[in-house]
DNA sequence: ACTTACGGGACTCCCCGTTCTT
DNA sequence: AAGAACGGGGAGTCCCGTAAGT
């Protein structure tokens, strides 16, 4: 569908990107100031001077301001790089690793922003976790890629559920715990399920 | 919170808890029948005698009559229940396995049922998925009395993490494998972690 | 469901009332005052100083503010009280004649006013059409009902039919010529009818 | 109005009636499967690989898909054709069965289809009402110049009215009563009307 | 205590006008 | 110049919560 020329956007191409920057911009910046469920979405058009139609238009969702990132697909990218010789999860270490240090920093710190107002939130927290889960529904099938079994495994299903969980909580974890690096949290967590939970 | 008078309950406490039943029957029938989303409360409010605003008394949101059970406590107080020797992923088994043989038959199909509608809508996954992590950190807690450590742990959090991720995976996979019995998956599905997920 | 207690009513049923009134004043008023597609329910809200939701509580689509009326039932009345032996179209038009006798002279006014608004916008009059027709299905069973025929008998049908447009095309032939009676029209649109439509 | 070159349509002509076509077909499909209602003007357009706006370059509304055909030229042209000395009933009941008898079998089963799903949904049955009250409007005027009285006299009017009702009615007949044909009916109801509706 | 009335926000869809692209 | 995309805005539905009545 979407065309994969590099550059030469067309006019309206460019327009669109802008526009949807500029919602998911003041979207943030309302809920920083006034918090999630104070702010609506008239309120988030009016500052992005769009019609609430049209905020709908560029995401079906208020939750999907926040949650929508691409950030999954340099993950998968990533994984997808990593050489065949590397267990899962070793791999899924070096992709976080290398994946989220292609973002540029000041993405990165916005990242970290996002993070925070979604754990905050309880609807927010409970859709990025099963946004996760969906994402790691496509690790899994890289999983299973890798190891040749097929992807409705049972004990790849286990590893990718296990994945998501043991990511989750260590995001929880920096949230109560604001001087942890949050790259460094999810790979000390993979790096503990790679010893086997040990207490 | 709850008066914890074991039995003896007054007229209107019964009363109470048939009104609560018959909302959670009608709407997991209408559900069915017609579809989550396509469901109204004012539909279930009907077909239960009640007025929406009532429906609201016995469940916060839509959501909670899918959600809300009690089987949380009863695993709880299984787990609680393990001898201390156990090692935590050992004494979750337990506590899965001799939790869940306490309900009865009947309910447990239930259950089943619920399970299925749950998994079926994204809104619903996300709930649950969520509350599963907030059963969870009550278990973590459970954990961290039980070796001797900080409830907010890294390591802990890390476990109890995994706990949910891994479960989370076996239902799953129960749906797309509908001859599979639930608590023998998440069973196989422990055991599997505490083999070092292996694959 | 409501009880036909004629007076008394509780506090509740008399502000329903009132506001309903007020809603539809409105709404009248500033349909008149810059036209139908012009007025948005928000503004219709706001004059009755309620909210948006509240007005759809009220009527289920801005069209109704303008169709719902009280008429129909008084027409059925009259209709059902004419004696036995008229015929239908002399019935009919003993009806017209006497129920619309009943409604006061200021009501009758807003109606004639009404009845120009709904003539002039072509969404309005197709679903006046479409009302009229409903209503007339009701004294199709009375005339069934009178002549000792199965109501859904084709030739019932038809009589009810050719009220319906006849009267349909009387009051659109008021709009044209104003200085024309309303109810006068329609007696003699339907002696026209009575006298087997000679051109 | 519309050109009438009766041949040798450009290649664009050609292709823009191939487009209304496939308008329409897709979306009568859509409208059975899923319901009027509950079928967008967007899944027609992806349906008939058109853009939304391209939809109501087509068709005004989304109602008009349905409502639109060329039986009203055909019935007016049929009527106009009718010689002079029969009565405007006799010469409508001819026009009738000339005019649809000139209408090929498989576009009669498409017509008979879509009369169904009109009748079947209120809004449309409302439009169509109010169409056909148009139609008949431009009959009123050939009526009227059959018989030498101004357009806008009461009477013709009448007779108007009284087709529009009745043939409403022999339509409404056919649905609740699938075995009977329409024109049929239409005819039979007119039939009715002509010997002055005795009951 | 139970219900009803109401508010208000999220969200969908229709329809139309303007702008951009080809 | 024709056609598509984009955007605006209003109707309408549903969820959920508060306040007021009975």
């Amino acid at each position: 569908m979407s065309s994969d020329k590099p550059l030469k956007l067309g006019l309206r191409e460019r327009k669109k990107i802008k526009t949807r920057a500029a919602i998911q911009h003041h979207a943030l910046r309302l809920f920083r100031e006034q918090g999630y469920n104070e702010t609506t979405v008239e309120q988030i058009s009016e500052a992005s001077e769009i019609s609430p139609s049209t905020f709908f238009r560029y995401f079906p969702t208020k939750e999907a301001v926040v949650l929508e990132d691409d950030h999954d697909d340099i993950l998968i990218r990533a994984f997808r790089n990593q050489p065949a010789e590397l267990s899962p999860i070793q791999a899924l270490r070096q992709a976080v690793k290398t994946g989220f240090s292609e973002i540029p920093d000041d993405e990165y710190k916005a990242m970290r922003q996002r993070l925070e107002l979604v754990m905050s939130v309880p609807e927010l927290r409970a859709a990025t976790f099963h946004h996760l889960l969906e994402t790691l529904k496509g690790v899994a099938e890289l999983i299973a890629e890798r190891v040749g079994r097929p992807k409705d495994d049972f004990y790849i299903f286990n590893l990718a559920g296990a994945f998501v969980g043991i990511i989750m909580s260590a995001l929880s974890y920096c949230m109560v715990n604001p001087e942890v690096d949050n790259i460094q949290a999810i790979d000390d967590a993979l790096a503990h399920l790679e010893a086997g939970l040990p207490i």
